[in-house]
DNA sequence: TGAAATGTTGGGGCG
DNA sequence: ACGCCCCAACATTTC
């Protein structure tokens, strides 16, 4: 039995057999496949990954794994810095070539072209794709050529560019090699946290995988997409996709999102102004990763050099309350500990929450970042850094920074009942209605909940002024 | 993808 | 009947 020298899949935050560019390509030439996860903790400057992400991280190499094997496949772990692994199993199989899914984050550009030219040398072919966005960086530009700064235009020019999106059916069938390499066993990478086991919360909430994806896309589109307009503010209702952590891990692709909320859109008939509004989200994540593949120092520094000069306090008190969720503003800490239980957190939450950090602690937006990176099962640079730098005020096309939210009106206004707090912060479950945003104005009613470790009024002047600070001069 | 301060307006109470 | 004041309610400006 002659077989040609296999191909190397290099797996990386594209989790999926379907919609992947890259493995259809490997397949249709027919050759035998190898299907490869790299752990990669070495690379300098690669943001390791934070404990909410390893869990999930190992659901879905288990899932990928599983989908792989009903294609008469499977799936090799190795770990060590990815050039090298690669390197080093290409001799191992002989293999005739590599192909992967490029990246946007800070050194990726520069890995790749590495990785592309120790292949070169080594006369093996190596194949980058897309598809883990809907545009490249490179094919979304301004008039002069430039990469937008600007939301709004940036989204007028997505959409000028082409709203098809086909997607790629997954294989029939994989081919094996004559005989597999060797692999690690996943649960010696010990991704999932042992003693103490905090991962209960997220075991409930999440189904790690392209079929946990595709759930929760059809839930949205059949239950939530008509409502989505004005529920997806709501934390006290499940009125978003949730797909962000899919998303993440390439379970899901951007592709197969736009083109089934399309398909939904023509087979309803009804209106369709909240998948305009869930898919104007997915491009705001296409900008996140445009804005960081151009500004890869995005995630270390201010894309506006002015806030180079913020006075950002060090408060590792008031740090340590707003990540335990006893900041004594109820929305906030609601926020922060189903973070903390679920790994995710609603978006409107995020934003009070990082608000309150940035502007009424004055604590830099990059401590956030960094427990947000920890914490969070959808963890993803480019969302995360862009993220950031919005609500702090120093980003692209950011929210002024005299933006100030007002927890306790943000409060009133989008958990209006106090569902979600009482859900989540249990000392105040004694509280009913809107007053449970302000319990300590409400007297005998909090037990063992915090007063507020800031006054609202005094830190919102304090913020305005260490704005003026960097504004004058 | 704000909030608070300030300005304007218009109805009603009242001398 | 009239003007004055008060003050919601809404609009605009400023932070």
């Amino acid at each position: 039995m002659s077989r040609s020298p296999p191909i190397l899949l290099w797996f990386r935050q594209d989790l999926r057999a379907g919609d992947h560019p890259a493995l259809s390509a490997a397949v249709a030439t027919g050759a035998p496949i190898i299907p490869l996860y790299i752990l990669d903790d070495e690379t300098p400057g690669v943001w390791k990954m934070g404990g909410a992400s390893r869990w999930w991280l190992h659901g879905s190499l288990d899932a990928l794994d599983a989908k792989l094997r009903a294609l008469g496949s499977r799936l090799i772990l190795r770990c060590g810095t990815a050039r090298e692994v690669l390197k080093h199993i290409a001799t191992e199989v002989s293999a005739q070539g590599i192909y992967f899914t490029r990246g946007y984050s800070p050194h990726d550009a520069a890995d790749e072209n590495a990785i592309a030219a120790d292949f070169k040398n080594m006369g093996v072919e190596c194949r980058r794709f897309g598809g883990n966005l809907l545009f490249e960086p490179e094919a979304v530009r301004t008039k002069t050529g430039t990469p937008f700064k600007v939301f709004t235009p940036f989204y007028r020019a997505c959409l000028t560019q082409g709203t098809a999106h086909e997607t790629l059916n997954v294989p029939k069938a994989i081919p094996s090699p004559q005989a597999w390499p060797t692999s690690d066993l996943l649960k010696r990478w010990s991704l999932r946290p042992a003693n103490p086991d905090w991962a209960g919360g997220l075991k409930e909430h999440w189904q790690p995988g392209s079929d946990g994806a595709k759930d929760r896309l059809e839930t949205f589109l059949t239950e939530r997409a008509t409502t989505y307009p004005s529920d997806r503010d709501r934390p006290d209702r499940e009125g978003t996709s949730a797909l962000s952590p899919h998303l993440h891990f390439g379970e899901i692709s951007p592709r197969q999102i736009w083109r089934q909320t399309m398909k939904a859109s023509a087979e309803s008939g009804t209106g369709d102004s909240g998948r305009t509004a869930f898919l104007r989200e997915i491009i705001w994540r296409e900008f996140s990763h445009h804005l960081l593949h151009h500004w890869p120092q995005i995630s270390e520094a201010p894309f506006n050099a002015t806030f180079k000069r913020f006075p950002w306090r060090s408060d590792e008190q008031s740090l340590d309350a707003w990540q335990r969720g006893t900041t004594g503003y109820p929305i906030v800490d609601a926020g922060m500990r189903q973070l903390w239980h679920t790994g995710w957190m609603h978006n409107r939450v995020r934003m009070i929450a990082a608000s309150f950090l940035t502007k009424h602690l004055l604590i830099h937006w990059q401590e956030g970042a960094r427990w947000f990176w920890d914490t969070l099962v959808d963890a993803d640079l480019a969302n995360n850094s862009a993220s950031w730098q919005w609500v702090a005020g120093s980003g692209a096309d950011a929210a002024p920074y005299f933006r100030v939210f007002n927890p306790i009106l943000q409060g009133t206004k989008f958990d209006p009942d106090g569902d979600y707090v009482r859900r989540w912060v249990p000392e105040l479950s004694n509280f009913s209605g809107r007053n449970i945003h302000a319990p300590w104005e409400s007297s005998g009613g909090s037990s063992n909940y915090p007063a507020p470790i800031v006054d609202h009024k005094a830190a919102r002047q304090r913020a305005l002024l260490a704005y003026d600070e960097i504004r004058k001069k």
